[in-house]
DNA sequence: GACGTGTTCTTTAAATTTGAACTACTGGGA
DNA sequence: TCCCAGTAGTTCAAATTTAAAGAACACGTC
């Protein structure tokens, strides 16, 4: 292994390091707060919603769900108990597969959506979008789109 | 209370709250990863090892030092805690103030830095600034900073 | 058809985070 | 001087997250 003197960041690299930290713990704090607030759901809990319901069957495997939510399978168990007690999602085997369960949204489920959405969404607005230019838009679609896809399949960067 | 049809996000800014939202977690996560492995500390304290060792005398008061981090005053009082007991940091009394905390970096915490930072930089090339062209990255951090930058102020939307 | 390996999900305990209450103090006025 | 609203940090209990271990099953191969 090589103790090479690593490649710092230079200036403008670590403005746009920083810009990302700063601007991702804001944000999250920020939308967190309004959230439980407005609607008692947790982000987590409300991106279960968002992603069971935009789904034709609204109801998905724990894998898959725990894959499309960044999270660990340990952690949606609990969160999707939550849900449950909260009368907001079922719980169903899987036909196909004995140990497979389906997380299901139900109507009160898609309620609650309903209600939480537009103070969910006026934050993320006032947060984030509509302080961006449509072309800062974009270009923060592309950048961190790249990004996010490299790190979900787990590729490499290309040599430099 | 208008009950007006919010404003939802058109498919362009969807992208762009996809992708922030994608690229937040999945960095997120990479690098707790891979400073717990390579370091064995989390990235709120890494930051406060950061923040410490970039301050003239090393020592920051904890409300400061929780308004840098964006932490509340009691996970910092948590992690300050913590890291007191490993000898990365020690707290001081305020002469001028006796309610007043300095949380300062010691020797051992500056050396735990060190050792730490390498690793770190690396990751977060790999996994956010060497996957963006240098105009991404410019463009990332005049967005993002802009965003970060209402939020820590308050500071409410122009008007649109 | 039995095996061995890899999945799927849950359970468990420990670590961390959160928000509310609490302690102790500051600072400015009446 | 005395009072009092506001601050600084901590404490506490509850909620959440994490990693590791476990239980049950799927699947390809022999």
């Amino acid at each position: 292994m090589s103790m090479s003197e690593p490649r710092w960041l230079d200036d403008a690299e670590k403005a746009a390091w920083i810009a990302f930290l700063s601007a991702t713990s804001l944000v999250g704090r920020k939308l967190e707060q309004q959230l439980k607030d407005d609607s008692g759901l947790s982000h987590t809990q409300y991106e279960v919603l968002v992603q069971l319901s935009a789904v034709p069957d609204g109801s998905l495997r724990m894998t898959e769900l725990a894959d499309r939510l960044v999270t660990s399978k340990s952690g949606l168990t609990y969160q999707i108990t939550q849900l449950e007690r909260a009368g907001l999602v079922i719980r169903r085997s899987c036909p196909s597969d004995v140990r497979g369960v389906f997380a299901e949204i139900t109507d009160q489920g898609r309620e609650a959506l309903r209600q939480a959405a537009p103070g969910h969404v006026a934050a993320v607005r006032s947060a984030l979008i509509d302080v961006l230019t449509p072309e800062q838009q974009a270009h923060l679609a592309t950048g961190l789109g790249e990004v996010a896809r490299r790190l979900r399949c787990g590729t490499q960067n290309p040599p430099t």
